[in-house]
DNA sequence: ATTCGAAAAGCTAACGGTTAGTGTTATGGT
DNA sequence: ACCATAACACTAACCGTTAGCTTTTCGAAT
């Protein structure tokens, strides 16, 4: 175990968040495609290697918060309030995120991330993998009742919710009403035995 | 207007037939990342262009019924019983598609996708391609009666339900659970204004 | 039958993302 | 002071994919 504020991480950090940062810039100056993994490692002023050390590909350097939106969804299961109800605890979330992508400062990136097909297909396969890791977290709940196929069936759901709001021309509204559906679809899955309506775990 | 059995269409398919069949023996034979491009146009005794001119990507070339995937859903919708109502009409079209993926023959194939990140990262960006022409036919659909976000959602819900069912154990099982729940999400869409059940356009 | 336009296939050469292999420096623990 | 290791660098390539251009093959109209 070594000290968390080591000098090695710091600078480890230091570099990352500057390429980020360059590529960032680049890619909005002149656009993704435009911009060539050498020219930003060039414009970084680091080697094209150290480069692929911090971000497994080009398109992970648009989406250097992955981890935190991952981290974001399974909080909202793991530590929602005890016996909360699991539905509501997903959609204040997902309204969260929504809300942080739609802030007026994200509009440049986001029109960047529509133009360009490779990045689409990256944010895609980024969700599933954000799917997976939910349907983790609701598999372990101790308060469940449902099956594991209804789980992960719940875990769809919910980011197929941020992925169809974000494409809405109501972004807020998009996700209560994409909830109503998802209340309807679980109330069937958890209250397998009970009969009645949307009272989940 | 030309002949249907022109020669010309005749030869153009042949080849395009020629190509994915090689490239899947020889992606079986010794594993998808193992075989390059240039192995495959040789193999067939085709230029790499030419093979590019056929299949958009290597990808492509394990998915090559692609497209009677995309046309079976929108049929399923488009094509069905007049007043028959939608949801159990999907139902049917993805037991099919299941059963079609899960016979005998198709288990190395699933196999080597499995295996491949890129091969899984295609197939889903498949899935979305198809997810978004059903949603098209669900908004043309005459008798609709729901939102177009409701029936954006339904298509993607679907497809889950693919996905989902594609990876669980028992399938065909996995497949009348998950739509146990998507009946429920769409009771709620359809019915906005009817408050009973489960009974959809 | 000949001719002509167009689609299909071919070749060469490159571009751009990504990785292997190898070496060098800086850092932290002992 | 010393060593293991993580971070970074450099070169050179690999591989999918595309551009540019030529050649072949077919379909149809004269």
């Amino acid at each position: 175990m070594t000290v968390p504020t080591g000098r090695r991480e710091r600078k480890k950090a230091a570099t990352r968040q500057k390429i980020a940062d360059t590529a960032l810039r680049l890619f909005l100056e002149r656009g993704y495609e435009a911009v060539g993994i050498r020219e930003v490692a060039a414009e970084a002023d680091i080697a094209v290697t150290t480069l692929f050390s911090h971000f497994a590909s080009k398109e992970a350097l648009v989406f250097e918060q992955d981890a935190d939106f991952e981290r974001a969804l399974t909080r909202a299961v793991t530590e929602r309030a005890p016996g909360e109800p699991l539905v509501p605890a997903l959609r204040r979330e997902i309204h969260a995120l929504v809300r942080h992508c739609t802030a007026e400062g994200a509009a440049p990136v986001q029109h960047m991330i529509d133009e360009s097909p490779a990045l689409r297909r990256y944010e895609e396969s980024m969700r599933l993998r954000h799917a997976e890791s939910l349907a983790t977290a609701l598999l372990a709940d101790p308060a469940r009742t449902a099956t594991p196929l209804a789980c992960r069936t719940l875990a769809r759901f919910t980011v197929d919710a941020y992925a169809l709001a974000r494409e809405a021309p109501e972004p807020e509204a998009a996700v209560d009403e994409i909830f109503r559906m998802i209340e309807g679809a679980w109330g069937v899955a958890a209250g397998a035995g009970t009969g009645s309506g949307a009272t989940g775990s």
